[in-house]
DNA sequence: ACGCATTAATTGGCTGACCAATGATTGGTC
DNA sequence: GACCAATCATTGGTCAGCCAATTAATGCGT
């Protein structure tokens, strides 16, 4: 028999959250769409955000990509490491604390970089394709609150 | 030195797509959370998707699944064999066409049910905290366009 | 000056997810 | 009936990402 399974669509389930279930599909295609469009590139899907912020600084210590980024510091240091192997990273031990990896963009790096904006613009495109300016500006606000909600560390605690 | 990085906001940063990049921000934020209220009924983020569909249908072949969410095959395998190790899921060769894997949700796996149809309440609940009705409605109906616009197997081909 | 808490980074283990290639099984066609 | 293409599932390899535990180095307090 197997039963028919409907295609994945917003189509109301009985389980609540419709929203937050499109969310969740939205964000896979969205990943999955950036990926593709960062293959030419040489990059991954994730590492696209490390070198936008290592291009945009200086050399950096990790745990302040990891903060910045809200990312788990051993993401940090294994993505870190791909991308040293790839000759788009350089990470050297800063002298004054020898705790601390500073990182920067190597100079072949930057080649990447319009390219990168490129991609970006690219991906925008798609998914506001057929939207006027005011669902436009709409999407953009809304997701802006929506991360405030979402945001790192408030999880209970109202006040710091 | 270790230059000062801005806390990752929706803040213009010469890449454009601004949009794109908090949507991305987003629903790593998105999954994030809800991998944590899931935590406690004992699935993982991603997992989910599979057993509500098993929940809604009756015995299924893999690749229907596959197809249904899609998901890479060799992604759906794998999931459903820790799914069956972890005892919410029972697989068996059909023997109508050894080739399938025919795939139903556990007896006791149903009890997990109404736990996450809470877990998405809850989810919808704190993204869309603090969002009028027409903010919530605009939401929806965008991120549905968008999911459209994203739509798998819409790359190119005008039509099939 | 010694010791102990803090901070930085790393390792190991586990998750979903992808792609590409392989192994079964089936079903048509000649 | 033999052969060959299509289908289904699996394996092997890669990636980001998490958490928990560990090691290294610093710095503060007594």
């Amino acid at each position: 028999m197997t039963t028919e399974l409907p295609h994945t669509e917003a189509t109301e389930d009985g389980y609540g959250g419709a929203v937050s279930q499109t969310l969740a599909r939205v964000a896979r295609l969205h990943r999955l769409a950036g990926g593709r469009l960062l293959r030419p590139t040489g990059l991954c899907s994730g590492q696209e955000f490390l070198m936008m912020a290592l291009w945009d600084a200086g050399p950096v210590r990790q745990s302040e990509l990891a903060r910045a980024l809200d990312l788990d510091p051993s993401t940090v240091t294994l993505t870190l490491r791909r991308l040293e192997q790839g000759g788009y990273v350089i990470r050297a031990r800063d002298p004054h604390d020898r705790r601390v990896m500073l990182v920067r963009a190597s100079e072949e790096s930057y080649a990447l970089r319009p390219k990168v904006a490129e991609v970006w613009g690219q991906l925008e495109e798609h998914i506001l394709d057929g939207l006027d300016d005011a669902e436009r500006e709409a999407f953009a606000r809304i997701l802006s609150k929506v991360e405030k909600n979402l945001a790192p560390g408030e999880e209970d605690s109202p006040d710091a």
